[in-house]
DNA sequence: ACCATCGGTTCATTATTTGAACCAAACGGG
DNA sequence: CCCGTTTGGTTCAAATAATGAACCGATGGT
């Protein structure tokens, strides 16, 4: 990994929770030398990646990831594409719906979406990123993933993420119980990329106790046809086992 | 300019027209050599601003941008506070408004908002740049800007443009007749930050043909008070002259 | 008045970046 | 069918840029 690399790791320590970050800090919680980092920073900042704002001189993520966000949505529309089938599969399932995706080797929210009416909803934040131990989403994603094994690995409970991943296999979807929050049901399908490699992931996040046996079979079927078509908005290809398991 | 600057620049060459590119294509346009621009490519890709597609292996921006722009406006809600006033000021002239914004030296169209009902109207694309020189926008920024010089310097058509921004420290606003775009009426008005410099601006392009006496009033009025608005949302102070130029 | 911390800078040492030359694989005429 | 040209990608000695301990002035709390 080179300084590059080194640098674009900054960028991750900026979070909802400590959206802005002084140069000591960040080279504390980096590990690299505050000339190191000042430097990195910066360049950082010269690109409009990062701005620099107060009499503290903290830095914070800057305006031109706004510009290079909408540039990659219009050249390939991945989140706007699939927000309307991301909200009819909420209303039709009465619970919170998400999408999340493999961005180097870790499971990013993509988008989500709540069910209009109803009363307990399971509450969701955009920008973060799921455990693959602990979510269903991250058990369909590995599942049918390229090369699975490296994150398989690198769970904390690879137990119970392989016996999950297996369920998934089978059923052709993933599901979890009180694992990453208590009181959340959550069932997920994988999503294809044109390899016919699992590249993502779309859930159901129910509240726990409100699951019956007619909803679960409900949110699966809603999940495997939107799974089916997004991964067709995405120019994906459904491999020959889940096409069986979907369509059957 | 290290190495981080010079990958960051590659991030450039990725446009509307021309989203994907190859590797020698890139090296072309940027000057670098083959070599050095596909380390600089794969260490972008591994963090995921950056992705390779399609047999090609042609490059294309990558999924994690849409996280970053997440995460800057939960932490800067740049674009979504202003958009309900970019809005109700396309309403309320008729016209097509739009907000651009100075990153890293250049002006970047934020985000637009067309009239519901009208005949012609002018078309924006988003994530462009807009030239200091022929935008009214742009006279409207520098006219107010902590460090114009340079920037005024660098523009193709200097004497118009340090017209039109001495028009604008006298009024207020700025304005330009199909210099960008024929038949396009623009009108402009700086936003500031917390220092009282101008970092962004709010515009309405007008199809000049249906441009009156009348109208442009209108236009000036709704662009000044909006405009202290939205300065207002960002935290920004407008400075003496302009509060007495927009609240006489 | 003191100590700790902050953001930022300096500069000799060191490690990384650089790029011409080199693959193998496609592609497009003649 | 072959030859010239392009593609994406790799190699490695030479050149350059990154590194980090020590430093500075300013700020804030005790």
């Amino acid at each position: 990994m080179g300084t590059v690399g080194k640098a674009l790791d900054l960028l991750d320590l900026f979070t909802r929770v400590e959206p802005q970050l002084g140069l000591s800090q960040i080279a504390r919680a980096s590990g690299l030398n505050k000339a190191t980092c000042h430097r990195l920073l910066t360049e950082l900042e010269s690109r409009g990646l990062l701005e620099q704002v107060g009499p503290a001189r903290e830095y914070r993520l800057g305006p031109a990831v706004l510009r290079l966000s909408a540039l990659r949505e219009a050249a390939v529309p991945t989140r706007e594409a699939a927000m309307p089938l991301l909200r009819r599969l909420a209303e039709a399932t009465g619970e919170t719906a998400h999408l999340s995706h493999i961005v180097a080797g870790r499971l990013q929210t993509l988008a989500f979406a709540y069910a209009s009416l109803g009363g307990v909803k399971v509450m969701m934040e955009d920008a973060d990123f799921l455990p693959f131990d602990a979510t269903a989403s991250g058990a369909a994603v590995l599942a049918f993933h390229a090369d699975p094994e490296p994150l398989i690995a690198a769970a904390r409970d690879v137990e119970a993420l392989r016996d999950r991943i297996a369920v998934c296999r089978g059923k052709g979807w993933a599901e979890t119980v009180s694992t990453f929050e208590k009181d959340v049901h959550g069932l997920a399908v994988p999503l294809f990329d044109a390899a016919g490699h699992a590249t993502g992931a779309l859930a159901i996040a129910a509240a726990a106790p409100r699951m019956t046996p007619e909803l679960h079979k409900t949110i699966a079927q809603e999940l495997m046809r939107a799974g089916a078509e997004i991964t067709g908005l995405w120019g994906g290809q459904l491999p020959d086992a889940i096409a069986r398991l979907w369509h059957p």
